[in-house]
RNA sequence: CGGGGUAUGGCGCAGUCUGGUAGCGCACCUGCUUUGGGAGCAGGGGGUCGCAGGUUCGAAUCCUGCUGCCCCGACCA
């Protein structure tokens, strides 16, 4: 992409209602624009990170065995009432009508319609386990919207549900999901740790919440050093095996919020291993029985002729707060600092001289080699100084920084810089474009 | 929802107390000079001061009401 031909509004000082540093930095790099009080336009930088982070999410659901589908953002308030939630659920949830006067809402969640598509067809404990996830948008309507996209009201959401005949099929499927987590936020350049979370009525162990450590965390939280150490489930990991071993490595050691904390065991941990930090939650699971699959008739012959309400699970993603959350945990004072899997682009070719003819041809021809090398490139072509230009991509954060100037052609090299590291490196093209495209 | 704050070109701000018809920096446009870490000079365009009433010869400025947004607390992906 030429930058000539993107859409980038950069912003040299944020707006005085952005406060911390992950919202700063949306709106400074251009990323987003706030519409209202957390609902926010996902400008082409911050769009392209969000589809980063979908594709990843994707990949990793799909791997774990659950299968995607899409579920309206519009729901029907009827569907609600037979779960008894549309009178539970309070002022946080949209209510809107339609032309005839029809109430209906806009999903804040999608427990009901999910239970819904599965008793339309599923029948029998053969088409068990199920997994169903979806990514869409959801409306919450906040007390008090903040932080930028990380606690907006509307937002976008990895869901799943999984459906199983018993509670300890549905341990299997909360496991995978589990470990599809951690593989999921891994890739993503986070350690996000898993932590003990309330269960609520439901009771018992299984419901976690995955928290990435970052100062401007809204939570505070407390873990086992060991835990941070934990090495990750590799791409080869078999779903359809048991996973309760992984679980248990990762469940073993102390880790716990605010609310879910037991000062005295961990006072029990030896004391350079406590660690005391601020989180950011970025995933929910756990298993809720047959809370909705009961009162919403959702049920399965099992194989001895017996009908049972079918035992649910369900697992979110903060799609759009990772963005945020992301952000909160790779910055420095220049901006932000993507991480590979999620950069809107891979590398910033920096052209420092436009309309030079020898530094343009050969800033076209990096440009041509590196994206038919299927390299994301975004070109500053424009006409601009070159500290503004190296502003500008500190700013945006993109991993590599090409650097391609006359005094540098004169001598036949070009100038490699890791935003990470802020290593610089001087090279030939050809061994830039090797490093890049490898 | 309780408490506090704020609203003036795209962004950051001054002007409001002491009414006289809007200003600065950045950004933007034109020209010249510059050009390896947010250039300089000159010229130029863009707002009628959140909205609605009121007071006054005259309101960004005073009064009344409303709304948006932000921050601090109790809840959540």
């Amino acid at each position: 992409m030429r930058l000539s031909k993107f859409f980038l509004p950069i912003l040299k000082e944020a707006p005085r209602e952005a406060e911390i540093v992950s919202h700063r930095l949306m709106l400074r790099a251009g990323m987003i624009r706030q519409q209202s009080a957390g609902i926010y336009s996902w400008l082409p930088l911050g769009h392209r990170v969000l589809r980063k982070i979908e594709q990843i999410v994707r990949e990793e659901q799909d791997r774990a065995g659950a299968v995607e589908i899409l579920m309206p953002t519009i729901q029907s308030a009827d569907l609600w009432r037979e779960s008894g939630r549309y009178d539970a659920y309070g002022a946080e949830m949209l209510r809107i009508q339609d032309r005839h006067e029809r109430e209906m809402l806009y999903g804040p969640t999608n427990e009901e319609m999910v239970t819904d598509i599965f008793r339309a067809y599923v029948r029998s404990y053969k088409d068990l386990p199920l997994n169903l996830y979806h990514m869409q948008w959801k409306f919450r309507d906040e007390r008090r919207p903040r932080f930028g996209v990380m606690r907006g009201r509307e937002f976008l959401m990895k869901d799943a549900y999984s459906f199983d005949t018993d509670k300890e099929a549905a341990r299997h499927a909360y496991n995978r999901m589990f470990v599809a987590y951690l593989r999921t936020y891994a890739r993503m350049g986070l350690k996000a740790i898993p932590m003990r979370a309330d269960t609520g009525p439901i009771g018992g162990d299984m419901s976690h919440e995955f928290i990435i450590l970052a100062s401007t965390g809204e939570s505070q939280v407390f873990c086992h050093k060991d835990v941070l150490d934990l090495e990750v489930p590799g791409e080869d990991t078999d779903f359809s095996q048991d996973l309760t071993p992984i679980v248990d490595t990762w469940t073993r050691a102390y880790a716990a919020t605010d609310e879910m904390h037991d000062e005295a065991a961990f006072a029990e941990i030896p004391e350079d291993k406590q660690v005391t930090a601020r989180g950011i939650e970025v995933g929910h699971i756990f298993y809720f029985g047959t809370k909705y699959s009961e009162p919403m008739g959702a049920k399965v012959v099992l194989a001895d002729g017996n009908e049972i309400p079918v035992h649910m699970g369900s697992y979110g993603i903060g799609v759009s707060r990772l963005a945020g959350g992301i952000i909160e945990a790779c910055h420095d004072d220049a901006g932000i600092i993507w991480p590979d899997a999620v950069a809107p682009f891979q590398v910033g070719l920096i052209n420092l001289k436009s309309g030079d003819a020898v530094t343009d041809a050969a800033c076209a021809d990096i440009y041509e080699k590196l994206t038919r090398a299927v390299v994301e490139v975004l070109y500053d072509d424009m006409d601009g100084r070159a500290g503004a230009k190296f502003a500008t991509m500190d700013l945006i954060g993109l991993p590599w920084q090409f650097v391609v100037g006359p005094r540098g052609l004169a001598s036949g090299e070009v100038e490699l810089k890791r935003r990470a590291t802020g290593e610089r490196e001087s090279l030939t093209i050809e061994a830039a474009l090797n490093r890049l495209a490898a």
